[in-house]
DNA sequence: AGCACGCCGACT
DNA sequence: GTCGGCGTGCTC
């Protein structure tokens, strides 16, 4: 037999398939050792075929380390990610893999388990105690159905066990244990479905192919989402739904788990490696068929997948912005395909993106327009905060939120406080002779961060001492730039002392558990308000939340960003959806310096589709995605010459290419990238766009081939598909 | 990636 | 004469 192998090395030069010769019982998906250039290294075998063009020059596989670790559907999904993203084979089988699987297997973990001796009779032992040790009788009672891990037993018997080790009545043996990332608490709420609901999932298990689910904040989704998979695992098959946040994981889990049991497995980048490697193991060998996860859980190694869910579908943490770069939207739909699963995206929001597919027949769109128990949606104020300006008010907080807060907090009620930066200022100023404090590596603001009292380059990470003087005037007549979310915490303290107040962003969830602490800690209600970035936005559930403030609501909308109407519009609902979620009412004060932009006119009255209708003109008129597909590639290098240099190349081929084919290029220009400098590396980009059509996936293979065809040492190009940002 | 081959400069 | 600089090319 003939294997097709991908040899472990990421380069470019290697990216191919290398023929093999293999034993008859070769498995493909399987990891192997085989001989490369006088060296052994790893590889997968992707296929099985009986000749090879290489005939002379076949080498034999030399060792095979794990079997059919990767299914069929991940190597058809290989080949579709390769093509569509551009990406080299190695990378995308890398994503299937737990890290530590490759090189060295992840040792199973093993804790010290405690047994009577065996090889004393239960007589002997309990006689050889003498009266005056009730604790170690007791204890040697307890053991007698069966053992127990020593950590437990020291903590029940303290020192006993140990004493009792030495005279050797117990035997300790090392006994595998299985990682369990979350505890095993959980919960089971069974709920009566809604009318909405029931005809959603009827809809959903009756039909097949791609579902929108457009259903408000707390209309129940997750319910729906539930009652498929549990469909689908009756019928046999397995199941993959997607969250856009590693925090929502956990509160999935404990949903789940009260109605799967074991069946449920977890995966994201924020496990331990032991812990990934034993949730991937359980699925692989089947013991799981449940998968909750962020992004990365999408390449689970399941095999016959009847459903696969996307929630909140218009988060952009879908899109991966580094390395292997993918949408995992995209994945989603094509392992679904594949496997012949059906596929949901949900969402209170959807991109247009989706919703564009919507009317073009691509999803089916349910809807769920009301809330649960009839609740109604909370009740948007908008405040001009110009008028504030104007009443002589320049604080944070506008007299309307002041008065409300004070009112929640009466109440006995909890509040959070939405603000999308974070740091106490995002830059330092000289008013003297306009000096902004820049990183030296990046072009781009430093923060203040009053904590540390450092500046930081929020792109490098990079950290500077703070300044007190100008470096350029000398002048010391700085000005901190606009507030953020540390600034807001100190203000709201001294209008109202008493109250507890917890602040949730980057900045103090980068330990390991961190989201889970600031939001158990105000979910038990040990805080009043929660002040925080995006992530306080997300889908989270607190029932006493009676008020939500949005604070400098425009933030977002003056992003150079053709998606910064979208992405508002999709947070102001997002958050405004946190209030109220239970019995109790729920108000919300949004404050803008444009209270009439059509953003916050729409979003006051829950108006999504009136918002579709708006911003889907205004694309096809400005020819932007889902009218145009935007293609941009990136040239950067250590030389600005060099990097400019290989970016003119590139464009000038491009160019030609455009020439050629003017009915497909609307856009197309190069230029200097808007942050000059990253790391030391100066980065051009060439932009252009798209006719989203039939042909597109042609044109951009060519612009692939053309970008990546001269190789300059000291430069590197990259290529990618609608950007997220385009720094 | 990583290792061999290969063709020019300054050393015992 | 030759030791070694790292540019170039190849890996089934």
């Amino acid at each position: 037999m003939i294997a097709e192998v991908i040899i472990d090395i990421s380069n470019d030069e290697v990216d191919r398939v290398f023929d093999y010769n293999a034993a008859p019982d070769i498995k493909t998906g399987s990891r192997v050792i085989v001989p490369f250039l006088n060296r052994a290294v790893q590889g997968y075998v992707i296929k099985l075929k009986e000749s090879s063009e290489f005939a002379g020059k076949l080498k034999d596989i030399g060792e095979v380390l794990d079997e059919s670790v990767i299914s069929g559907g991940l190597i058809a999904l290989m080949d579709f990610m390769t093509y569509k993203y551009n990406l080299r084979r190695i990378d995308v089988l890398h994503l299937y893999l737990p890290p530590d699987m490759r090189g060295g297997r992840v040792k199973e973990l093993k804790r010290k388990f405690v047994i009577l001796n065996p090889e004393m009779p239960y007589e002997t032992i309990l006689s050889g105690i003498r009266k005056t040790q009730p604790r170690q009788t007791e204890l040697v009672e307890s053991l007698e159905s069966g053992g127990e891990y020593l950590s437990a037993l020291t903590t029940l018997y303290g020192s006993t066990v140990n004493t009792l080790i030495k005279k050797n009545f117990l035997t300790v043996t090392d006994m595998p244990v299985r990682r369990e990332p979350r505890g095993d608490s959980h919960e089971d709420r069974v709920f009566e479905l809604s009318d909405d609901q029931k005809k959603c999932v009827g809809d959903i298990i009756s039909g097949k192919g791609k579902f929108l689910l457009h259903g408000v904040t707390g209309s129940g989704k997750t319910e729906v989402y539930m009652r498929v998979i549990e469909d689908a695992v009756k019928k046999g098959k397995t199941a993959i739904m997607l969250v856009p946040e590693i925090s929502l994981t956990a509160q999935f889990y404990k949903l789940f788990k009260g109605r799967f049991f074991d069946d449920v497995a977890i995966i994201h980048s924020g496990l331990s490696a032991g812990e990934r490697f034993d949730e991937w193991t359980r699925i692989l060998n089947k013991e799981a068929s449940i998968v909750i996860g962020a992004r990365s859980a999408i390449f689970a190694p399941l095999e016959n997948i009847g459903v696969v869910i996307i929630d909140e579908e218009h988060d952009g943490s879908y899109i991966s912005e580094s390395n292997p770069r993918y949408d995992a939207k995209e994945v989603a739909a094509f392992r679904a395909e594949h496997d012949g699963a059906v596929l949901i995206l949900g969402s209170a929001t959807p991109s247009v993106d989706t919703y564009y597919a919507v009317k073009k027949g691509v999803y089916k769109l349910l809807r769920m327009p009301n809330r649960i128990n009839k609740k109604c949606l909370p009740d948007i104020e908008i405040v001009d905060m110009c008028r504030e300006v104007r009443n002589g008010n320049t604080g944070l907080l506008s007299h309307r939120l002041e008065e409300a807060l004070s009112q929640t907090l009466k109440d006995g009620n909890q509040a959070m406080i939405y603000l999308n930066r974070r740091g106490y200022s995002s830059f330092v100023m000289c008013r003297a002779c306009g000096y902004v404090a820049k990183c030296s590596e990046c072009d781009i603001s430093l923060t203040y961060h009053i904590e540390e009292d450092k500046l930081k380059c929020h792109y490098c990470g990079k950290k500077f001492y703070m300044i007190d003087t100008c470096p350029e005037c000398s002048s010391k007549n700085l000005r901190y730039g606009k507030i953020g979310t540390e600034k807001v915490v100190k203000e709201l303290n001294t209008i109202f002392p008493k109250a507890v107040i917890l602040r949730m962003d980057n900045d103090t969830t980068s330990q390991k558990d961190g989201h889970d602490k600031i939001l158990s800690a105000f979910y038990k209600k040990q805080a009043d308000i929660l002040v925080g970035t995006q992530m306080i936005a997300k889908g989270h559930d607190f029932s006493d939340v009676t008020l939500v403030g949005i604070l400098d609501a425009d933030m977002s909308l003056y992003f150079s960003d053709y998606r910064s109407n979208e992405r508002t519009f999709q947070l102001m609902t997002q958050v405004a959806g946190r209030a109220g979620r239970e019995k109790k009412g729920g108000a919300v004060v949004l404050q803008t310096y444009v209270p009439s932009h059509y953003v916050f006119r729409l979003a006051k009255r829950y108006d999504y589709e009136g918002f579709y209708d708006k911003e889907v003109n205004g694309r096809e008129v400005t020819k932007y995605p889902p009218f145009t597909v935007i293609v941009r590639v990136l040239v950067t290098g250590s030389e600005d010459a060099a990097a400019m240099n290989a970016a003119r190349a590139i464009y000038n081929d491009i160019k030609a290419f455009a020439a050629k084919n003017p009915a497909y290029f609307v856009y197309l220009n190069a230029m200097r990238s808007p942050v000059t400098r990253i790391q030391s590396k100066y980065r051009y980009q060439i932009l252009m766009r798209i006719k989203n059509d039939a042909e597109k996936d042609d044109i951009i293979q060519n612009i692939y081939i053309l970008a990546g065809k001269d190789k300059l040492k000291d430069v590197t190009v990259f290529t990618e598909i609608n950007p997220q940002s385009l720094v």
